[in-house]
DNA sequence: AGCCGATCTGAGCGGAACTTGAGGATCACG
DNA sequence: CGTGATCCTCAAGTTCCGCTCAGATCGGCT
């Protein structure tokens, strides 16, 4: 059974390789993002059957990682880190994480969970994932429409003028703009944005919806979707991952 | 969205009951292992999606429930508890769950690893208990007949052409287009497309018919069937294992 | 403490979405 | 071929939901 590993720790992937390999799966290590998903295109061999992708990762942020991985397969992914704070967890899993494990971490349990997502099995995927940087996703500062995001410096410009938010303002953006085109519902956002469990009274999401649209003064970017939550219009008129050809996997 | 909780503290349950209702989930609530069993045997009724174990019951082993329910089904489990020892997390996960989650927890989480393994979907094991329509809820677009309907985003398009559709007729169609060919119930579709179980008495459920028939301009492609319920006509061949007589299972 | 920006809440408005009812069309069955 | 049940369409109501504004509250900073 095939393992894809990504953890840039040579002695901690070291360990875990060993480990793993007397439990009969058979490990490759990547040592980034990049190298990860490189490894997860498709390639005639056997698919990996699960990946274990740690958070701390140099070029790219794991989160990232996880949603690339999972916009162009149905792979089981668990999230091993030392980020245990409930924000992190929560977002991890709502990127399509399958487990999401903190260290330090019992081997006999991490094994179990592994064997716990395997035998699920992988997902049906009708994304092709063709070529390469077709799928226009979050690269170092999120850029779309004259929007630029700087994540790290929590810093937004709109055709360079520079545009300051307040901090709901920016993670409100900054959730939707991680994958324009996709709605956002409101209790997602709510336990994303907001601390979790916290049920939106009052109006609250509105407006500072409404305020980000003023500041942003680019009618038509941030759309309602009635009864279900938000979502940011992406400039492309590609929405959506290619009809792809209906060639079904099997056979 | 069927959930099935088993806890026997009554006060726990009508919290998370109240919480997930409010999340969408429809939730049928066990008091024991029994019950859960029951609940859980086939009876024409949409299946549910997911399973909620608390271990702590009365009448017979938490554990034991989980492995019975995995015998005959192949529903994703959380088990949710107050058991943080290791040995009973390997244990618990080895017989099946797919998740295992130590009171006290986190609302959020527990609703976004809810969330996880319910887009993963039932398992195709099962041992096939004449469980026919267990669909696991597909990844990706969804397609059929030029229909491409994309869950995340909420659109839906036909050849090509993009088609604008309300709440109520999105969600209606995503559900029988979850199976096509499948004859879904009034019953069934109100549980699901209207939440907590309220019987339409007007002509609610044939006017979102109409207009989503009108918006798709499809003919024929949304059937009706008398005195049941309404199922998409699949392109390719007709599968016709539908009895379909007036379901006895009712209670 | 006092200030000031950020966040939250409540009320009112307008429009979209949903529901209802009636009449006509269609179907199953005797 | 008639009849009742079921479904479809149209045209109203009615409810729900998002937007905005204005004021209250929170929280960090000096």
């Amino acid at each position: 059974m095939r393992l894809l590993l990504v953890e840039d720790d040579e002695r901690v992937a070291a360990a875990l390789v060993a480990v793993l390999g007397r439990h009969g799966f058979q490990v490759r290590h990547a040592r980034s993002g990049h190298e990860a998903l490189d490894a997860l295109v498709p390639d005639g061999n056997e698919p990996y059957r699960v990946v274990l992708l740690d958070l701390g990762l140099p070029d790219r942020d794991g989160f990232e990682v996880c949603s690339r991985i999972r916009a162009g397969s149905g792979v089981p992914v668990i999230m091993v880190t030392a980020r245990a704070d409930i924000r992190s967890r929560i977002h991890g899993l709502n990127l399509g994480a399958d487990d999401y494990v903190t260290k330090p971490y019992d081997m006999g349990e991490l094994l179990a969970r592994i064997h716990a997502v395997a035998r699920r099995g992988t997902a049906p995927t009708a994304v092709a994932v063709s070529a390469p940087d077709t799928v226009p996703q979050q690269r170092g500062p999120l850029e779309s429409r004259g929007i630029r995001i700087d994540r790290e410096r929590r810093r937004v410009s709109v055709d360079g003028r520079d545009v300051p938010l307040t901090r709901k303002e920016f993670d409100l953006l900054a959730l939707l703009a991680q994958s324009p085109g996709v709605v956002y519902r409101r209790e997602q956002i709510f336990s994303e944005v907001w601390r979790s469990g916290w049920e939106g009274n009052g109006r609250t999401l509105e407006v500072h919806i409404g305020s980000l649209r003023n500041k942003l003064a680019l009618p038509g970017l941030v759309e309602a979707v009635r009864g279900v939550g938000y979502r940011l219009i992406p400039d492309s008129p590609a929405p959506a991952p290619e009809p792809a050809p209906p060639a079904p996997a099997e056979r």
